[in-house]
DNA sequence: GTGAAAGCGCTAACAT
DNA sequence: ATGTTAGCGCTTTCAC
């Protein structure tokens, strides 16, 4: 392993001037220039990224916190920040957050000790004041599914409410006229649940129906089986679902096989996501997509701008329309 | 941010003291050790990852190069490294290398050049050679996917020919006699294939039926549906079929029902690693299970052992015996 | 059991 | 345009 100090001698100039060429800032005459780059490639010289580091006090790498890194969705996502960062040069730290708050706070707090160069919150569950004192740490942070315009943060998120309106204006156009809403848990960082929901109650309304509160269910992915049995047995019962996040349409999709209810047949459904999965189920299902490598690509590259320029006043939230994917399951 | 000269004034000791409680090696005095631990806690003094690499020439980061970080079978392993690795304080890096010869050794490169601690290869393209020299290159490593005992090299693999046996002579069990057996582009690197392929021939002879030619399909996923009508329209076609990975099952589900062949009523179906979608699909997919979560532990594990005690005679390969996942596709 | 000091490989300020 | 040099924070000999 050779460091500048082998290459500077072999060339026959001092170890300032190599890292000159290396880091391309100073200006170094063409020739020795030349020459340097000769030696490095014979002895196949790479730098020191921790003594870089020391120096610098800040590394090439960037990390990224999701909520779950075997879900595929982030994984596309994921894939998308690392083909970004490869292209720069920067290596990429994945932490899996799990959705817990611990967890998060765990990792930032590693990433931020370790002088990462920057990082990406992927729906983060860091309260809004948590996320601003990292930003004001001095390391860019860049957020996707939570707009902090107004601190000045960097962030992608996407129009979930638009979303929701195209699934269920859609489902409404086609006919159907009583449509639930089935959202996962709630919890105070999940903004998608509930913009979704606003997108849904505003489709209805345009569409001249009336918002029933017996439509409205709330319930973590794990009991959607005795959940939408219930739903199915109000009095007048729905003739379409819209599920805030493709996992619980999945769960529906299950058990209403299991109930022998027929979809579309005897019910609509409409997911949110456009999970890979969704292409394979049975009906397949019609959802909202969301453009996951390209918000991974995205985010990466905001936070690449916001690595090289550190000043504000970029274009702070960018928002992703997401369109209307139409499968089987709604029937239209 | 402190350094442990910071806490050395602070506790009035030496660097060299703190340094020594750090790292647990050296004995120091009770007294002394607890002064040092209060005032680290006091001031939450962090050790620079940097200079502490710098110095020792290594780092504690371990570095994974999956096929595909975007599929989730990948992403269940990744997560069962990374909760091993954090247990043991160490960070990871995620490299995609979409099994590509040439990103896999530039990812390769990259991180030995890092001075990565060690690194686990899923599945890798490499050929037996460049694996060897990079286990010279003094870094422990680990492989998934390849058995490389004779080089002594610690390794995990799923017992594919035994998981591919249990499948066929299930479907043979239940009367199925004309198994067919589809299994994706040939490549070198890919021995699950091949090992997977012996099973399946293995399980037909015991069974007493014979192997026919027209019966073998080598093709990609992406050309499934053509092979898989092809496979149907020979001269008495096949009453099963086995396939070498879900991936392709996923493939001809679709094809069948586009088809309007019954699955299980006119063909078996049975598939090989129990992708997550394989739960629901219709038919929910009969398959061999490789339990993702835990060979990503256990290679994460195994690399410790590696990194802590660099001496040879560990036991080299752990085979592990997967399990049949019975559902709906065998109609067993 | 503890301290002093060298030096890992690099960047950047300063000097020429 | 190029060289000299200090020092980033740490581990690790070598003294005592």
């Amino acid at each position: 392993m050779y460091t500048i100090k082998d290459v500077a001698k072999k060339a026959g100039v001092s170890i300032a001037t190599v890292s000159r060429v290396l880091n391309k800032k100073d200006r170094v005459k063409e020739e020795t220039r030349q020459k340097v780059l000769s030696v490095i490639n014979e002895l196949n010289y790479v730098t020191n990224f921790s003594a870089k580091a020391l120096r610098r006090n800040c590394t090439d790498v960037i990390g990224v916190i999701v909520p779950e890194i075997s879900n595929s969705f982030y994984g596309e996502i994921i894939k998308g920040i690392e083909n970004k960062a490869n292209e720069y040069d920067l290596r990429l730290i994945v932490c899996n957050g799990e959705g817990n708050l611990d967890k998060e706070r765990g990792f930032a707090k590693f990433l931020y000790d370790q002088s990462i160069a920057g990082m990406i919150f992927i729906i983060p569950c860091m309260p809004d004041s948590e996320l601003v004192e990292m930003k004001n740490n001095q390391k860019p942070i860049v957020l996707f599914g939570r707009n902090m315009q107004k601190y000045n943060i960097p962030s992608i998120t996407v129009d979930n409410k638009l979303g929701a309106y195209k699934a269920v204006s859609h489902l409404c156009a086609y006919g159907y006229k009583k449509v639930a809403f089935i959202s996962g848990e709630e919890a105070e960082h999940l903004y998608d649940r509930k913009e979704r929901f606003e997108g849904y109650i505003e489709a209805l309304r345009d569409c001249g129906h009336e918002v029933k509160p017996e439509y409205l269910v709330t319930a973590p992915a794990e009991t959607i089986n005795t959940v939408f049995a219930q739903l199915m047995a109000v009095t007048n019962p729905p003739d379409a679902v819209f599920c805030a996040y493709d996992e619980l349409a999945l769960g529906v999709i299950k058990t209403a096989q299991q109930m022998g209810i027929n979809i579309p047949g005897d019910i609509g459904l409409v997911g949110f996501d456009d999970l890979r999965i969704c292409q394979y189920t049975s009906p397949t299902l019609t959802t909202v997509k969301q453009p996951t490598y390209i918000i991974g690509s995205l985010c990466c590259e905001k936070l690449v701008y916001s690595i090289r320029q550190p000043q504000e006043g970029q274009n702070v939230n960018l928002l992703i329309p997401p369109d209307l994917i139409i499968r089987q399951s709604c029937g239209c």
